[in-house]
DNA sequence: TTGATAACAGTAATGATTATTAAATATTTT
DNA sequence: AAAATATTTAATAATCATTACTGTTATCAA
């Protein structure tokens, strides 16, 4: 352990926020975690969200995904997935789409450019709104 | 054309907003965009440039990318394309990779998701940023 | 040219997120 | 187990990006 690791002791909240994002499939906001939160904590601090997001995300026990123009959500799903985003409702939901990386290899492969991971959202109408 | 539609009358500023993002190809962001005319047209203001950006991509003139954690970046190119972003300096360099939906056409058929769009997004280390 | 209204600059407001601080809580040491 | 030490908390203030408001100016059709 270097010496700028910070030991991270534990406490009910950051395990109960990250127990919420890992319950959760439809990646929360810092905002919808304090809410939900709120009941069981009364006395939950909506910095201590934001905080100990930050510490679950330097762990690396959740991923942050921001979609253009709305806050960040958070996903407990480490695993490399995809996004498809509903844009009339926000709604999240995961896909599995395995092999993505053949087809950048080869298209990357005269670039300079070390890629470390990537990333794929799709966007447009989930089946509950386009039902109505 | 129906009563809600707006119609917009030209500016010198709007022009020379998107003039500006179409010759850059690196995606600027407002606050850079401002600075950047800031001297040709001095009484220029944010504002400004916010609502003139929301205008064109109104018009689907420009496109908007933001990535986690950042400010929103904007784009005139409207052909598909994906990024590659470096996570270093932040750079965000073009990369067109065709036949992409063929990947996930066939992961999507039996989702009931109606796809619009998609956006890939590749991060990594930029061929600058690796040499020093 | 003029009347209607979009666009302007300037500024205030908002919303998401981060930083600060004193008090509460958890771990370590005695 | 109690005291010493370090971390976490709640509350609040600060920050940053973006949007809304206000009074003035510019555009354009009649």
């Amino acid at each position: 352990m270097s010496v700028n690791d910070v030991v991270y002791r534990k406490s009910r909240q950051r395990q109960k926020i990250y127990d919420l994002i890992k319950d959760m499939q439809n990646h929360p906001t810092a905002i919808w975690i304090y809410n939900s939160l709120k009941e069981e904590i009364p006395s939950l601090s909506l910095g201590t969200v934001y905080r100990n997001l930050n510490i679950l995300l330097e762990q690396g026990l959740i991923h942050k995904v921001s979609f253009d123009g709305n806050c960040d959500r958070f996903d407990a799903r480490i695993e490399s997935h995809h996004h498809l985003i509903c844009e009339k409702c926000g709604a999240v939901d995961d896909i599995f789409l395995p092999r993505v990386s053949d087809i950048y290899k080869d298209a990357l492969k005269d670039k300079k450019f070390k890629i470390t991971h990537h990333r794929m959202d799709f966007f447009g109408i989930c089946e509950k709104c386009a039902k109505k």
